[in-house]
DNA sequence: CAAAACTAATCAATCGATTGATTGATTTTT
DNA sequence: AAAAATCAATCAATCGATTGATTAGTTTTG
């Protein structure tokens, strides 16, 4: 026998019209359709529509900190370190993009406070571990000094273009990031071009 | 004496307001109560909501595109192309953060198919002149051989990265985008760390 | 053990509020 | 006076949310 378990079709449709329509283009009405319960549905388990919203991203955000703090506990090189971190987030980032789309529309529009007090402190819980592993690299001397701040928004700036805009706006490129098969191979492209570029300007000339 | 001009306070109020809420975020009452003109006006002048939000869209395009077609022209070294093309586009995109903010949304929610290959194609015009600088570049020797869409990620993830991150998020900074002041700081802070970035990366190696 | 009581899950129907849009009358401009 | 601009009032449609009723499964009781 199936369990219809439509508290869970409910989170899963939510947030895939939330991610493909945005948070005021999706109705409730279609949740409730694409995921196959009755509207009522909603409000019994999550209260409201945004109750909807604030569980999926508690869910996902639990699910996707922590992780770097462990990296920088590691007795290896900053670059290594550096490396690790990027190798780690770029995975995270393109195996949810649906979330990652949510996540950067909540920090941009800026609507709900709560929540964007959430994603601002672990965003910058995570800007803050990377930022400390630049600065230890400057400090004993093996990368250069660099704009640590800037260098980061390029780090991130990157993997949100790759992982936010439309393939099809990269010509020519037959890429499909919402195709698995393709998506793992741009995410270790997109691995492999990053570390090459820190790599490239951090390390000190001779 | 005034000109009310509704026509232009509609749009002024709506871009701004699309770039804070959001399109589906925005209700035609806001807007008209933001631009002190009546609901009708805008039926009157834009037909709809959606068509004020064509206009907008429209006028900053043409504003926004050609200007790099012309610096690709210049006699200049391939280096030196690249260095105007990152400061003419970080110049215009931090001085139109809300089109810039509505420019992204469109793109990752793609609803009205019409506008989405409008933007594409702007887009995808000035990706392609990047890509034709750096690939002269490459060709000639005076660059390494690199990833050059995904380097062209870094470079327009970074501008979007800070034009679109609330600046909050850089804890300790005190810049806020959203000050004039601030932002012709930042905006050359910007230039300077992706010439230094780029210079660094596609300079080959001794 | 079986009847009764209770609980979680689901449904159709409907609520008042808000949406984008339009109307016809009125004012301003030319 | 003709045209352009503006207004208050109103439209049908849709929004998020709630209601009371129903079902199925579990617990308690006699």
């Amino acid at each position: 026998m199936e369990k219809p378990d439509k508290r869970n079709s409910i989170l899963t449709a939510a947030e895939e019209l939330f991610s493909d329509l945005g948070y005021e283009g999706t109705s409730t009405r279609q949740i409730a359709k694409e995921a196959g319960a009755n509207m009522s549905m909603i409000s019994y388990y999550f209260g409201s529509k945004e109750g909807v919203f604030l569980e999926i991203m508690n869910r996902r955000m639990e699910n996707f900190k922590a992780e770097l703090t462990i990296i920088d506990e590691y007795q290896i090189p900053p670059m290594e370190k550096l490396f690790k971190v990027i190798e780690g987030y770029t995975t995270k980032i393109l195996s949810n993009i649906s979330f990652h789309k949510m996540m950067h529309r909540e920090l941009s529009l800026a609507q709900r406070p709560e929540m964007y007090c959430k994603l601002k402190e672990a965003m910058s819980g995570n800007l803050n571990v990377i930022e400390k592993i630049i600065h230890q690299g400057i400090a004993e001397g093996s990368f250069r000094p660099v704009d640590i701040r800037m260098l980061i928004a390029s780090i991130m700036g990157t993997i949100t273009n790759v992982a936010t805009m439309p393939s099809k706006i990269t010509e020519g490129s037959i890429l499909d990031i919402t195709i698995p098969k393709d998506r793992e191979i741009l995410t270790q492209r997109l691995i492999i071009h990053l570390t090459d570029l820190v790599n490239t300007y951090l390390t000190p000339k001779k």
